[in-house]
DNA sequence: GGCTAATAGTTAATATGTTAATAAAAAGGA
DNA sequence: TCCTTTTTATTAACATATTAACTATTAGCC
C-alpha cells in the first residue's frame, strides 16, 4: 500500500488498528468509485449532483426546490445555483407554484428528459460492471456491513 | 428506506438490482461517515483536507507543495489556497527551498504541531468508536470487499 | 382581521475543488 | 553554452458546497 491518502477521510494510514485500515480503505474505495462515475457522467457534461437532479425529476415529474434540496441532502442555497446552471444548459425549468407563491416548481425540459432517458440504461449497465468483481452474495454482505456501521452507532 | 439519496453517487434507488442497492448504500454510508468526521473536526475549525495536511506534515516534517498535492490527491492549484488558509490560521509555513527555487517547503508551526498532537489520540479513539458496530472479523471482511471492487475492475 | 412565526428562495461571503494560462526556475540535449 | 522542454507555484475562471442575512409569502394564533 503506498502513502497516498484519501481526501475524503482523515489519513489514518499510520495507525495499525483494523479500524484505521477500514477508514483508509473506505476513503480509498469511495474516491475510486466517485472518480469513475464522474468520468462516466462527464461524457454528457454532468456532475453527480446534476445527474441526481435529472434522475429525481424524471421519477417525480415536478418537485418544489426545497423538496429537491431535501432529497439531495443539499442546502436550499446550493439548489439555487444548481438550477441556475442546469437551466442555462436547457435541461430544467423553474415554474411559479400558483398554490404557494413562495415556492418554485422544478421540471425537466424535453431536452432534459431525452438526456436522462439516454443515460439511465447506460448508467445501469455501468453500475453492474463496477460491482461485478463482487458476487451477488458478496454484494449483499457489503450492504449489510455498511448498514451495520450506520445504524448501530452508539 | 426513505427516498433521500446520496449527493455522492448517482441515485439508483429505483433500480431493483443488487448492484444498484450497493451504490445506494455506499453513497449513504460514505455520506454518513464523512459527516461525523466533519463534525468531529469542526471542534478545531478543521476540514478533512486541512486535518490531512496537518497529519502529513506531522509525519513528514517537511514536504514540497507538489508532494503534498500528490499525497492528498488534489491539484497543485488547490494546495495554494489550502496553504493560504492554513497559514492565515498560523498552523503552517511555506519556506523557500534553497535547493530548488521553484518549489516551496511546507512545515508545521509550533501551534500546528501542538494542535495535531492534541487531535491524534482523540481521532484514533473516535475511529475505533465509529467502526465498533463491526467485529474485528467483519472489519476485515469489509476491507476485503472494498479492495476487491477496486482492484478487480476489468 | 391582524400580528407574529415559520417557510421558500435568493444573495453574499467563504471553503473546497477543478482546468487552463502564466511566470520563474531547472533540466537536458545539441 | 544556449535553446527547448519540463516542472513548480500562482492566478483566474468556474463548479459545488456551506452558513447567515434578506425578501416575500404563508400559516397560526388571538
Amino acid at each position: 500500500m503506498d502513502e497516498n491518502i484519501s481526501k475524503k477521510l482523515p489519513a489514518y494510514w499510520w495507525v495499525d488498528t483494523t479500524a484505521g485500515k477500514v477508514v483508509l480503505n473506505m476513503g480509498d474505495a469511495l474516491g475510486f468509485i466517485e472518480n469513475i462515475y464522474d468520468q462516466f457522467l462527464s461524457r454528457w457534461g454532468l456532475s453527480q449532483t446534476k445527474a441526481n437532479v435529472l434522475l429525481l425529476l424524471y421519477k417525480n415529474e415536478a418537485l418544489a426546490l426545497w423538496e429537491l434540496g431535501e432529497k439531495l441532502l443539499v442546502s436550499r442555497a446550493n439548489i439555487t445555483g444548481l438550477m441556475d446552471r442546469l437551466s442555462k444548459s436547457g435541461l430544467v425549468t423553474r415554474e411559479i407554484n400558483p398554490l404557494d407563491r413562495r415556492s418554485l416548481i422544478a421540471k425537466l425540459t424535453p431536452k432534459g428528459k431525452m438526456l436522462i432517458e439516454e443515460i439511465i440504461p447506460l448508467l445501469k449497465d455501468f453500475t453492474e460492471k463496477v460491482f461485478s468483481p463482487l458476487s451477488e452474495t458478496e454484494q449483499e454482505q457489503l450492504i449489510k456491513l455498511l448498514q451495520k456501521i450506520q445504524y448501530n452507532q452508539k
